[in-house]
DNA sequence: ATTTGACTTGTCATTTTTTGACAAAAATAC
DNA sequence: GTATTTTTGTCAAAAAATGACAAGTCAAAT
């Protein structure tokens, strides 16, 4: 059972004392959009990953795969999909990766 | 191990002896524009899915999850996260929907 | 060798979605 | 009370997806 990135995000900053205005300041974001990230209105960009790893000291693939997971519970969540999309796509992923397909970098 | 879901298309059509332009024109679509779909080269939309089941006679919530499994595993094969997210997705998922957080719609 | 039909590729204006920014309202702390 | 922190709404600007069309390749047929 996991929390939600923002949820996540939330904790490493209460944790650790800060205000959103100074982890926002530290994103180079504004608090009121972090704000609406921690509270799943907004997603985190990606863009902002690896600073948000240095700030917390978190091993920025790990946090990589949690904000991908994310999106990809969120699909599932809102979309009315069934999590056999995600076996499926275990599949794919083989299935790509072996036959090396040339395939689009598409924006979640 | 699975097909895209272009190529997916794609063996749909040819087997039942359509050309591009005579399934573009059933799904609304330029002919152009399906045979990048089939290439991998756009992303099939959404709100398609629905004609594209009922043309070839096909459980439109099994479609649905193998054009989100597409959509999974494309972002895994292009934005070097792993597989793990999947598995992350999948506790994602039950604690979405055992909290019922409200999660804004989000478009990949 | 030319035509025809099927498919591919490139481009671009339009539309849709996301983002950053700011104001103002709640909530919480002091 | 006032100050600080957080939340919410809005909107213009930026970014991405889509539809449309022109021009290209290729193979088969004649």
């Amino acid at each position: 059972m996991k929390e939600t990135f923002g949820e996540y995000i939330r904790l490493l900053r209460t944790e650790s004392g800060m205000t959103l205005t100074q982890l926002a300041a530290q994103l180079d974001l504004d608090s009121a959009n972090l704000s609406k990230i921690e509270n799943n209105k907004r997603e985190f960009d990606e863009k902002r990953l690896e600073k948000l790893a240095s700030i917390f000291n978190l091993d920025p693939k790990a946090l990589r795969d949690e904000l991908f997971s994310e999106k990809f519970a969120n699909k599932i969540y809102t979309n009315c999909c069934s999590e056999k999309a995600l076996e499926l796509a275990e599949q794919k992923v083989k299935y790509l990766k072996q036959t090396n397909v040339k395939q689009v970098k598409l924006n979640f």
